[in-house]
DNA sequence: GTCTATAGCTGGATAGAC
DNA sequence: GTCTATCCAGCTATAGAC
């Protein structure tokens, strides 16, 4: 309980960035203005820019936490069945981290050129990660793209309309998307 | 070649139209602005406002314009077999409309309220239309849910990614998210 | 039917007091 | 570390000439 007054930085930066993740998934990062994000984090809109250079560095830093955050969590896996762990891990995350995985799969079109290309590699890093799981179970490298866009498309819808009230739970989804994705993926390897 | 001079007014409806769809599709909504579109249209700003009451009235037209239409398009369907044909109807004419299908699926969000409603009436409709193949084909209502949600998800992406050069035509790639989507859906019911 | 011109606002970002 | 105050660029939408 030390330092009850004094530096609360780190507090109003964990404050500012998840209220303007929270904001830039509800109402997309354009519909957002500065002084959205500065009312709704109780501060005064120049504050922010203590803690972010600027609006799109805010964009591509929350963007690029998520998919670092989100390899790093892949690589701790039990990936003793890939296809599967992949993903649980995927689904756990991201409905752990709602708003920034909504800002991972739908608003880092608003960034430009440099800042898209940072984000672009990683996310291409992931999608390569399940090509390859893929690849394994037997797919075509043709089928091998599809597919990985596909089961990534069907993930990174979650979030944005699943609520852990009253249906299943997070984890009795998990469950389905594994079998579900299993299906779609015809003829493991191990015969 | 009657009236080389005179009356364009069909022609720039059209084409404003058209580039409003291109801009929106490839920035964002909020981020391009009715300067934008009348520049890449070749009319200025304020003639915009001779075809459109307002900028969010544009992005709801043309969302409910793409939805009507590919509700239409379904119901001229053969369906002798549903699933089959709503994914190659769905696939064909999202691949032929690519800019109002990707404003159909992820810019609607930036609409207000009572446009908002409208639009969302439309989607919920072909949801539905969707849900109820797979109810026939034994889904439990749970499973018809997040499967519904799946596919559309999976399909509703193409548009984003699918450029029809060097690798498959978009009939063949129809035809691999046929066998996709049917091996999602376990169990046909015709036994 | 299209233009010019502009009103009226809101946005991102900065400077300097405290 | 946060605030106040402000600059100025850019936006939507309108009014009225042609």
């Amino acid at each position: 309980m030390a330092r009850t007054r004094g530096s609360f930085a780190e507090d109003t930066k964990g404050r500012i960035f998840n209220v303007a993740a929270a904001l830039f998934a509800g109402r997309g990062f354009a519909a957002v203005s500065m002084r959205d994000i500065a009312a709704e984090a109780g501060v005064r809109a120049g504050t922010l820019y203590r803690y972010t250079p600027d609006k799109n560095t805010l964009l591509c830093d929350l963007g690029t936490g998520h998919l670092r955050a989100l390899i790093a969590a892949w690589e701790a896996c039990d990936q003793t069945d890939p296809l599967a762990a992949f993903v649980r891990n995927h689904l756990s995350f991201s409905l752990a981290r709602p708003d920034t995985a909504v800002i991972a799969s739908r608003e880092l079109h608003c960034l430009s050129d440099d800042q898209a290309r940072a984000v672009f590699a990683l996310r291409t890093d992931y999608e390569t990660t399940l090509g390859r799981i893929l690849l394994t179970r037997g797919l075509s490298p043709e089928e091998a793209v599809f597919t990985t866009r596909s089961i990534l498309a069907m993930l990174s819808q979650v979030p944005i309309w699943f609520r852990a009230r009253g249906g299943l739970s997070a984890q009795e989804l998990a469950m389905r998307y594994v079998d579900m994705t299993r299906r779609m993926v015809p003829l493991p390897a191990t015969a």
